[in-house]
RNA sequence: GGGCCCGUGGCCUAGCCAGGAUAUGGCGCCGGCCUUCUAAGCCGGAUGUCGAGGGUUCGAAUCCCUCCGGGUCCGCCA
């Protein structure tokens, strides 16, 4: 049996007889109804509008509609300045709010489920070297949009997209090949990708040197493409260096980074991905399919040889024509370009699901629009949703993994988790060592991927360490401190939480703001997923936190003597604590017990 | 040259798309609260031309225009 909303009736009711008093009055004007912030009250009214048409001044407007709605059981009215406030009566509404939430007991938040299949591809990082703080907000805003559309009821999945024909990755083989340990500076972590990043920062450097070597890396990005168009993995494309390269080893490579990223991503607590190789659409033909495609469209076009669409009338743009706008599929030597792969990928990406979202830095925008385009050349009905975010920058400029400018993920975690870990000795010197470790690396990783989440994805961060390392206020450790507070509660007081409850003891405000606050959890993860807005989670597990530490501090549970009252605070206790461990959950935070 | 994004107390930030009451919260600063369920907490205080200027409106941080500052992009690179 589902139960309405006693927000919505409560709402509804409200609205209705706000509706018919206005037409009594003669007006046909859509109200404006809304929920003022501050707890002023529940809902309002707000009478500006039909002053002018009433010629009444506004308060006179909302007292003369006041007079017409009367008297209600389920809410009282209140007239202030140009507003007809409605305050639900707290003695029902609480009880019917109460029983209502504790329905949902387990499934807090959760949206009803659909059979909408949605991918979000993030991360995607080239796989050339270690995450550095600058990335590390890709997966974070990707993971925890997963998460949240998740539980908002989508049939959701996420894929990594490999970029292993790029340039990138083909320094990096030519690297490993041709350079030896010794000439190179000591690892600075025993983990794959930082002893391959070495291999490809070097390389960076002779290229840039040295023509041959760049020459070089060219002919092998050219021959492991003809490799893997013809599916030979085990050809060899290279012969200078230590032998032979065969293009298998470029893949293994690859695989080899990756493989140290993943570890990276494991403890920032990122969900596993479908991991998806760009020589896959060169392997299956589908990218010649997509060419195939982009020739019958009317904005295909031909320079020297290379073909382009020329989109010139769908981007906007001044008319300087330095500035071409032309989406290039083919080289002049008939080759692809690494946009085509792309667009290949989305193509089938997009034949497999019902919505795809990509979680993108602000570099993509263009090349999102101009992707977005060639897709509807191709005929697509479906073009791919972008989430893009600003740049993680050092206080004195950009990171730079090619320049070794940078502050790496995996220190960064490291020091997160130590600095925890000082925080959880000072204040609990009972723990054993295993759960001191435990709790440090909730508390560390919590706090850091906390503090990439809360700010929306637009603004720009400027990367400092006591920013990003943040254990009190708006941070990780906050919600999960009030979380195992509420453990604790919950741990002492023992109880049973089956059957009855008598809501009606639940009168005090601290209690009555902790439940309303609970009851905007669903709309708050429907709201988050149906605009991808990851942060408006961070930004209400604070705010319930909060509530609830009123409430720790107003209404204690343990030595309340009413046993009835004493038992309803006690279910509302375990309410918020589930709302905190799923909210957290679904930043990809634990929730430890106790901290 | 142009497109897009951002600009909110000393610092960071919510609100902006769908305009409404005294602009949210945090850091830092000042002053308080641990014989009562974990003080990673709580209470009080100081700090604001919401980048600037115009416009629309009964009403603008929010919408429109212009400008300024920062970011980012405009490749037969990936």
């Amino acid at each position: 049996m589902e139960y309405a909303d006693p927000k919505d009736l409560y709402d509804s009711d409200f609205r209705e007889k706000v509706q018919e008093a206005l037409s009594d009055l003669g007006i046909e004007r859509e109200p404006v109804i809304e929920r003022p912030k501050k707890g002023l009250a529940d809902l309002c009214l707000v009478c500006f509008p039909f002053a002018k048409e009433l010629s009444k001044p506004p308060r006179a407007v909302a007292e003369e509609i006041m007079e017409r709605v009367g008297i209600s059981d389920k809410f009282t009215l209140e007239v202030k300045g140009g507003y007809l406030n409605c305050m639900f009566r707290p003695e029902r509404y609480t009880s019917d709010l109460a029983s209502f939430l504790w329905s949902k007991k387990g499934e807090l938040g959760k949206g009803p489920s659909n059979d909408k299949v949605v991918v979000v591809e993030h991360t995607s990082a080239n796989p050339n070297g270690p995450f550095h703080v600058g990335r590390a907000r890709n997966p974070i805003i990707g993971d925890t949009l997963v998460r949240i559309l998740d539980h908002a009821g989508y049939n959701i999945s996420s894929q990594y997209w490999i970029n292993d024909m790029g340039k990138q990755v083909m320094i990096l083989v030519w690297g490993i090949h041709n350079i030896d340990e010794k000439d190179l500076p000591a690892m600075e972590r025993k983990k794959e990708d930082h002893d391959l990043v070495r291999y490809y920062q070097k390389a960076n450097a002779l290229m840039e040197s040295d023509e041959r070597i760049a020459a070089d890396i060219n002919s092998l990005l050219a021959d492991y493409e003809m490799a893997v168009k013809e599916g030979e993995w085990d050809r060899v494309i290279s012969r200078s260096g230590d032998g032979e390269i065969r293009a298998i080893d470029v893949r293994a490579a690859c695989d080899r980074v990756l493989s140290g990223m993943k570890n990276s991503l494991t403890r920032l607590n990122i969900s596993d991905q479908q991991m998806v190789y760009e020589s896959q659409v060169v392997e299956d033909g589908s990218l010649w399919d997509v060419i195939d495609g982009l020739k019958k469209s009317s904005l295909y076009n031909e320079e020297d040889g290379a073909s382009f669409l020329d989109l010139s009338e769908l981007i906007e743009g001044g008319d300087d024509d330095r500035f071409k706008r032309r989406f290039v599929f083919t080289r002049s030597d008939g080759t692809a370009l690494y946009t085509t792969r792309d667009l290949a990928y989305h193509k089938w990406k997009l034949d497999n699901c019902d919505l795809a979202v990509n979680v993108l830095g602000e570099d993509h925008r263009y090349q999102s629009k101009m992707l977005e385009l060639a897709l509807r050349e191709l005929g697509s009905e479906k073009v791919p949703e972008a989430v893009f975010y600003s740049f993680v920058s050092l206080p004195d400029g950009k990171m730079s993994t090619r320049r070794g400018r940078v502050v790496y993920l995996d220190d960064l975690l490291d020091d997160a988790v130590e600095m925890a870990r000082k925080e959880v000795e000072k204040r609990r010197k009972d723990l054993p060592e295993d759960r001191l470790i435990e709790i440090a690396e909730t508390v560390g990783i919590g706090a850091l991927r906390f503090n990439i989440i809360k700010v929306q994805p637009e603004k720009k961060i400027v990367f400092k360490w006591e920013e990003a390392l943040n254990f009190e206020g708006a941070s990780a450790p906050f919600v999960q401190y009030s979380h195992a507070r509420a453990c604790s509660i919950l741990q002492k007081a023992g109880g049973d939480l089956e059957g009855q409850f008598e809501w009606s003891k639940v009168v005090e405000r601290s209690e009555q703001n902790l439940l309303k606050k609970i009851a905007e959890f669903s709309d708050i993860v429907e709201k988050a997923a149906v605009d991808r807005k990851v942060h408006f989670i961070a930004v209400y597990v604070v705010e319930v936190a909060s509530a609830f530490n009123d409430l720790y501090r107003d209404c204690p549970v343990i030595g309340e003597e009413d046993p009835e009252r004493r038992r309803a605070r006690l279910a509302l206790v375990e309410m918020a604590r589930e709302v905190l461990a799923t909210g957290l959950g679904l930043l990809g935070v634990s929730a430890p017990v106790s901290m």
